[in-house]
DNA sequence: GTGAAAGCGCTAACAT
DNA sequence: ATGTTAGCGCTTTCAC
C-alpha cells in the first residue's frame, strides 16, 4: 500500500556514489561541502524530481515549515485579506499555512486548538472568537513551546506578540467626523463586549461624546454579533425607542451596511437625516448607496506583520513580545453628508 | 534546542508498565487489544495531555492528515465560501487544510505546486488560474500518487474528479431572462477564454442569442480579468462603439458590479435602459443599487463536494473519477427591471 | 492480547 | 570535505 516509490536522498547518494549524509548537507547548503559535489547533488536531485520528506525532517528537527492560522470566519473582506497578507510572507519564507475556520464558535475554537497536532506546526496565528477568561487552551500551546501571535481580536492576558488596529483613535476619528458634520445624537452598534477591540472602540466613542458634551443614552449602545444581520436588527430595535439617534457609529462595515438597509426600509434618509460611519473599509463600503464613510483597517498589513512576528518567535526562542498598533484612516463618503448632491 | 519534552507513547507505556506497541494499538482502536488496557491507555493519554506526532505517523504510514487547497484568490465571496465548505468537511473527518493563494498568477501556481512537499499532504484541491496546455506540474502530482480534485476552474485534460457549476444552463437562464424582460442587444463580458467555465457560459449565451434570433456583434463580447475593475473598463470600451448593447451578461457579479459603476458614471439608467445580470450571487449583489439580478452558484456545496470526493480518492486508491455538476438558480432583482418602482 | 524489533527519511554528532 | 551511525516517534511484522 505504498506510494509509487518516493525518491530519497539515498537514491541520489547511490547514483552519485557518495554517502547520503553528504547529499543531505549539500541539499541544505551547509558550508562544509565542496562546490562541486553540491552542484552534482542539486543537478541529480532535479533530474530525479526529488522532494524532501518533511515528515522525516520534522521528526528529527522538531520543525515543520507549517504555521497554523485560526480565524472566526474567512468569508469577509477583512479576514480574507489578512490571510492573504499572512500567506504572502509565509510563501516568501517557505512556510505553509494551515487554515482553521471556527465559524465564530468558541467551542470549535477550543476543540480545534486542543486537537491540534503540535508536531505539525511551528507556530500559530490566532484571532480569537471571544476573549474568554479561561484561555488555557491557548496558554497550553505556548507552554508546549509553540509560539502564538494574536491579531485583531487578541487575548490580552497572554504575554505574546499582538497586532491590532488603533481602535481607540479610529473610533475617535469616526465620531469626531460625525460631530463635525453636525450630528448630535450618536448611537454605537458594536460586537461582543468581551473583546478589547470593542472596548477600545467604545472608549474612543464614549470619550469623544463626553469631550463634546453630547447626549449619551444607554439604549443607544447595542452589543450583538459582527454581522450585517445584527446591524439590521440593531436599527429596528433602536428605532423602537422614543429618543432616536441621528447618527450611527458601527463597529464594522458589515454592521453599518445592515444598519443602512434597515434605515432605508424605515424610510430614513441616510446622510441627510441620519449619518452612518463604519469601520474596515470593506469594498462593499464604496458599493452601497449611499456610499459608506468608514475607518480603513490595514488588513493586508496586519496579516504581513503578524506573520512576520510569528516567524521571529519561531526563529528566536526568546524573542521579546511586541505589540504592533497599526493606524487606520478616515474615508469620507456620502453616508455622512448632510446634503446629498 | 529541543522543545519542552514532548509526551510520547513511550511515556504512557512506561507509566503503565506495558510495551509501547500496545499503547500504539490502543490509541488507534485496533481490535486486538483488550478493552481494559485500552481504557487505561486512553485515560493516561488524556492525563498526560498526549498528542500524536503526525510527523512520525506520516513517516511510517505515508499518510499525513493534511490536504492542500490551491486557489487564485481568497478575497471574494465565492472562494472564501468554497473554502469554508472544504474546511467543514475536512474538520469533520479530522483533516487539516493547507491553503495556498496564487494571486491569479500561473507562474506562482506552478512554483507553488512544484515546491509542494508531497510527503506533507494526502491530496490536493485545485482551482486553476488558467487552463494551460502544459499542465505537467499538475499531472506530476497525480503521477506521484497524490490525488487531485478540481473545482470551478478545472483542467479538462486531466482525468480526475471535478466539481463545477452548471455553467451552460446558468448562462442560458440568465440570457433568457434578459430576453423575456425585453432586452434585445445583449453583450457578454467575461474572463479568460482559456477556461472551460468561460467557454461554457459563452456557449450558453451564444446559443440562446441564436435561438431567439437576436443580433450578435463581435465587439459585444469582451474578455478580460475576473475583477470589478475590468468590468468597469469593459463598459467604457463598449460604450465607445457606435452600436451599444441594451443589456450586459457578466461572467460574475464582480464584473457586473464594475459594469454597473461605469454605467452609472455614464448616466445610463440600469434596468430601465440597460439590463445587467451577473453570476455567483455574491452578497454584494443584493447590496448594490439597483440590486443585481444574478445566477446563484452553490459555493459552499462546491467546497463540501470537492472535499468529499478528494477524501474518497485518498481513501480508495482506484476511486473512479466523478464529474459533479451543481445547478444554479436565478435571482431576479432590480437590475433587469424595465420599470423601476 | 501483548512484546520485541525493524525501519520510515532525514539530521547531527562524531569519525576520518 | 565526506562517511558512519544513532535516533527522532511511530507503525507493523513476527514472535510468543
Amino acid at each position: 500500500m505504498r506510494r509509487s516509490h518516493q525518491i530519497t536522498i539515498k537514491d541520489i547518494a547511490k547514483e552519485l556514489g557518495i554517502s547520503y549524509a553528504t547529499v543531505s548537507r549539500a541539499m541544505r547548503n551547509t558550508h562544509d561541502v565542496s562546490e562541486e559535489t553540491r552542484n552534482l547533488v542539486l543537478k541529480k536531485a532535479k533530474e530525479l524530481n526529488y522532494r524532501v520528506n518533511l515528515n522525516a525532517t520534522g521528526l528529527v528537527t522538531n520543525k515543520t515549515r507549517n504555521i497554523g492560522v485560526i480565524v472566526p470566519t474567512i468569508t469577509n473582506y477583512y479576514f480574507s485579506t489578512v490571510f492573504t497578507g499572512i500567506q504572502n510572507i509565509a510563501y516568501d519564507k517557505g512556510y505553509n499555512v494551515v487554515l482553521y475556520v471556527t465559524g465564530e464558535s468558541t467551542e470549535r475554537e477550543i476543540s480545534t486548538i486542543n486537537s491540534l497536532s503540535l508536531s505539525s506546526i511551528d507556530g500559530l496565528l490566532v484571532c480569537v472568537t471571544e476573549e474568554s477568561l479561561n484561555c488555557s487552551h491557548l496558554s497550553n500551546i505556548i507552554d508546549a513551546g509553540i509560539p502564538i501571535v494574536f491579531f485583531d481580536r487578541v487575548a490580552e492576558k497572554i504575554n505574546t506578540s499582538k497586532v491590532v488596529q488603533n481602535d481607540y483613535d479610529g473610533a475617535m476619528t469616526a465620531v469626531k467626523h460625525l460631530i463635525e458634520q453636525g450630528y448630535k445624537r450618536i448611537a454605537h452598534i458594536t460586537g461582543s463586549r468581551k473583546l478589547s477591540l470593542t472596548k477600545e472602540r467604545f472608549q474612543g466613542y464614549n470619550d469623544t461624546i463626553k469631550k463634546y458634551k453630547l447626549e449619551f443614552r444607554e439604549e443607544w449602545l447595542t452589543y450583538s454579533e459582527f454581522t450585517q444581520e445584527s446591524g439590521y436588527r440593531d436599527i429596528w430595535k433602536l428605532w423602537d425607542y422614543k429618543y432616536k439617534p441621528d447618527a450611527i457609529f458601527a463597529v464594522n462595515d458589515r454592521k453599518a451596511i445592515g444598519a443602512m438597509v434597515a434605515l432605508k426600509e424605515r424610510g430614513v434618509q441616510i446622510g441627510k437625516e441620519v449619518g452612518v460611519v463604519g469601520f474596515t473599509n470593506d469594498p462593499m463600503a464604496s458599493i452601497v448607496t449611499p456610499s459608506l464613510t468608514t475607518i480603513e483597517e490595514p488588513a493586508f498589513k496586519v496579516g504581513e506583520k503578524a506573520c512576520d512576528l510569528l516567524l521571529k518567535h519561531i526563529l528566536k526562542k526568546n524573542f521579546i513580545p511586541e505589540r504592533v498598533v497599526l493606524n487606520g484612516k478616515l474615508f469620507v463618503r456620502e453616508s455622512t453628508q448632510r446634503k446629498l448632491y
